[in-house]
DNA sequence: CCAACACTTAAGTATCTACTTGACCGTCGC
DNA sequence: GCGACGGTCAAGTAGATACTTAAGTGTTGG
C-alpha cells in the first residue's frame, strides 16, 4: 500500500466511479474521517474503505490514522497529472486546427477573395 | 448509438484504459481510420472498434463513414469537460489551503515566536 | 472495566470489461 | 465480376470491479 506515486490509468480509473468522484469532492473541501465521507453514501463502510483504497493508490487522497480515526485529504499533484494529460492533448488537437485554418486561409487565396480575417 | 453527450463517468471511464488513451492521442495529432488507429496496437481490430465505440459514447471521439473507410477525429468538448471538473476541485482544494494559510499566521501571532517567516 | 465507536479484514457474489475467434457485408480496383 | 480491403456483428471467456455480510482489532469515554 505504499503505491503512491499518481498513474494515468490509476487516477482516470479511480475518477470514473460516481461514488469516488462524490469523495474527491467532499475531501477537496475539507479533509474528513472515513465515517464522515461515508455519512451521505448509501452503501456499507466497508464499501468506503475500499473505495478510499483505490483513491489511495492512485496518488488522488493520503490518509492518516490517529486514535482510532482515519483522516482523508485530497493531494492536488495526482490531479495535476491528469489534468496535465487532458490539458495536453486539447492543445495538441486544437493547434493542428489553427494550421488548418491558415491553410484553408492560404489554398483559398488563388483568386484572393474580398472577405479575408488576416490578423498580422 | 446516438448517446454523445459527455457524461463525467463516460469521460474518465474511457480514459482509464491506456489503449483508448492511446488512441485519442493518436487522434489528437490528426483523424485516422480505424484500420490506422489499429496499426500500431497489438489487439485485434474488433478490439480496437469496441474501444471505439466506448469513446464514440463517450463524447471524446466523432467519426463518420464515407466508402468502406470509417474516419474518426477527437472532440475536445469531452475532454474540456474532464479538464474542467478537476480544475474545479483542485481550485477548491487551493482555495482552502490559502485561508488555512491566514489562519495559521493569525493565530500563530498570540505570542509572536522568534522564527516566524512573515511575508507582508 | 466495558460498551460503544471507528475502522479493518475476509470471503463470497453479481456484474462488467477487455479481449478473442470466426462469420459476415458492402466497396474498390482491376 | 471477383478478390482483396476495411469494417461490422455475435458469441464466448478470463479476470477485474463494486458491492455485500460477518467477524474481527484497537481506542475512547464513562
Amino acid at each position: 500500500m505504499l503505491n503512491h506515486q499518481p498513474t494515468l490509468d490509476g487516477v482516470f480509473r479511480a475518477l470514473a466511479d460516481p461514488t469516488r468522484r462524490a469523495m474527491v469532492d467532499r475531501l477537496s473541501r475539507a479533509p474528513a474521517a472515513v465515517s464522515e465521507l461515508a455519512a451521505p453514501l448509501s452503501i456499507s463502510l466497508a464499501a468506503v474503505m475500499q473505495h478510499l483504497q483505490v483513491l489511495e493508490q492512485s496518488g488522488l487522497v493520503r490518509s492518516e490514522k490517529v486514535g482510532r480515526t482515519r483522516t482523508c485529504r485530497v493531494d492536488s499533484a495526482a490531479l495535476g497529472v491528469a489534468e496535465k494529460w487532458i490539458a495536453d492533448r486539447r492543445a495538441l488537437w486544437e493547434r493542428r486546427l489553427d494550421r488548418l485554418g491558415e491553410v484553408l486561409a492560404e489554398t483559398a487565396s488563388p483568386r484572393p477573395a474580398g472577405r479575408k480575417k488576416k490578423k498580422s
